[in-house]
RNA sequence: GUGGCUAUGGUGUAAGGGCAGCACGAGAGACUGUGGCUCUCUGAGUACGGGUUCGAAUCCCGUUAGCCACCCCA
């Protein structure tokens, strides 16, 4: 019988394997100069580490988790999302090494059951970013100018960056008060989902997409007109931050994030010509987030993006053609050849043959299709001079070279190309 | 989780109650040891399960999956 796959969870393979390989490259190349270092994460997690960290009434946790029971009767969950176990990883690994700060980034596979749609899977990757210990907003407006970065050496075009700004948790919970006076007076004026909204989790309403809401909300107090003065001055430095480091953003009142952790700043990049699922990478300050994971208070900001989201968006490149294909005619000529394969694949040459000894004719068109440059044939005329045809596929031209020699020669070639 | 649309060789498509065809790709050959162009041949398909009918790719129901929107979000 045939074993499919499950619903949701899909088989990366070239060519957006090959994107995924070169977003993380990319990352890594513009993360590692900036001290970052790259850490592995489990994906499996006490399940109390997302409904206490994420949100009890946030989709997430309510209805989106993969939960199971281990043998011993714990409750486990397949991550979610990144933030809330590097924050547990933070918690134990500072408390071995004294030291406060920690940036770190990290890729892998995240899992939320929800219906899949292009760009949006049950099993999906994220590459994510975590800076621990420190809360000036250069930090913040630092790790804008990454991404930003990150997103123009991966050729991205029209990536609109959208700031807003929650406050800590004290604004948070008196803009909380300011919200829900304005909205209950309006209530019937609100669809049955806002309705509910206002006594679970307010800030939502700013999601919905209902023309009702909207208007309701249009007139709606700003998180931005409740902030603390503390608060205030963190935004209007990063935003000078942000000018100083020419990071091109647009003011988004409206924003909140699905998560509840998120503290001052908050962030999303979108892109257009995704449809509905257009949010390539999102995240926020999340301040009070490690010590109510029992951590010593530590500030701290992160972000997650999207691989499928991100590859998408990207180019296809143009593979790679094979450098060398080996031709060999017959067992005798396999046994002479597999070894220089291995030494120069040793020295990073590419290089692929055919085992089962199909025609030359045959083989040849193979080495075609992979756009080799070379073919280096060796068959039973070659094997009696001991000497190998090198062909140049490219130059329609071909030479005998002598076959004790043809490492050293096929290296002195092929080696220093490119 | 809700609603809508869709499902034909590996890929892209035709047949709209009456013989499942085409193109590309793949394999072999024409060229007896040399790729690309050309030609020939070969393999490969109606997602799955029911129903209507003399007869179903085609109509109906269910399942599954994909896409789109909602929801949510990366």
């Amino acid at each position: 019988m045939k074993i499919s796959r499950i619903r949701g969870f899909r088989d990366v393979v070239s060519p957006e394997s090959d994107q995924y390989e070169k977003i993380l490259r990319t990352a890594e190349s513009i993360l590692k100069p900036a001290g970052f270092e790259r850490v592995f994460l489990p994906i499996l997690e006490p399940t109390e580490l997302f409904s206490r960290t994420i949100g009890e009434t946030t989709d997430i946790v309510e209805k989106e988790m993969y939960t199971l029971m281990d043998r011993n009767e714990e409750s486990l969950t397949l991550r979610p999302e990144g933030t809330a176990g590097a924050v547990r990883a933070y918690i134990e690994h500072s408390e071995k090494n004294q030291d406060p700060t920690w940036k770190i980034f990290y890729y892998g596979p995240m899992f939320r059951h929800e219906r899949p749609q292009k760009g949006r899977q049950r099993q999906f990757y994220q590459l994510g970013v975590e800076i621990f210990g420190w809360s000036s907003p250069w930090v913040d407006a630092e790790l804008l100018s990454l991404l930003q970065e990150l997103w123009s050496r991966l050729g991205l075009k029209d990536i609109q960056l959208r700031l807003n700004s929650l406050g800590c948790s004290k604004c948070r919970t008196d803009y909380r008060k300011r919200l829900m006076n304005y909205l209950l007076p309006l209530q019937n004026r609100l669809c049955a989902d806002c309705q509910r909204r206002i006594e679970r989790n307010p800030l939502r309403v700013f999601d919905c997409k209902q023309e009702g809401c909207r208007s309701v909300v249009h007139a709606a107090p700003k998180t931005l007109d409740s902030l603390c003065e503390d608060c205030k001055g963190h935004r209007s430095r990063l935003l000078e931050g942000l000018k100083t480091l020419q990071v091109s953003y647009e003011e988004d009142p409206s924003l909140v994030r699905g998560l509840d952790y998120y503290t001052r700043t908050a962030f999303e990049y979108t892109s257009d010509s995704l449809g509905a699922q257009n949010a390539i990478a999102a995240g926020g300050r999340y301040d009070d987030l490690v010590s109510q994971l029992g951590g010593r208070p530590t500030p701290a900001i992160g972000v997650a993006a999207g691989l499928e989201r991100l590859s998408l968006l990207l180019q296809p490149d143009k593979k790679e053609g094979l450098k060398l294909f080996v031709a060999a005619l017959g067992e005798r000529a396999a046994q002479e050849v597999v070894s220089l394969i291995r030494n120069l694949r040793n020295v990073g040459i590419s290089v692929e043959w055919d085992s089962e000894g199909k025609s030359l004719k045959s083989q040849m068109r193979r080495a075609d299709r992979l756009q080799a440059h070379y073919v280096l044939i060796l068959g039973d005329q070659e094997l009696q001079k001991r000497e190998g045809i090198l062909r140049d596929l490219q130059a329609q031209t071909q030479e005998s070279i002598p076959w004790e020699q043809s490492l050293k020669i096929l290296i002195d070639k092929l080696g220093s190309k490119r």
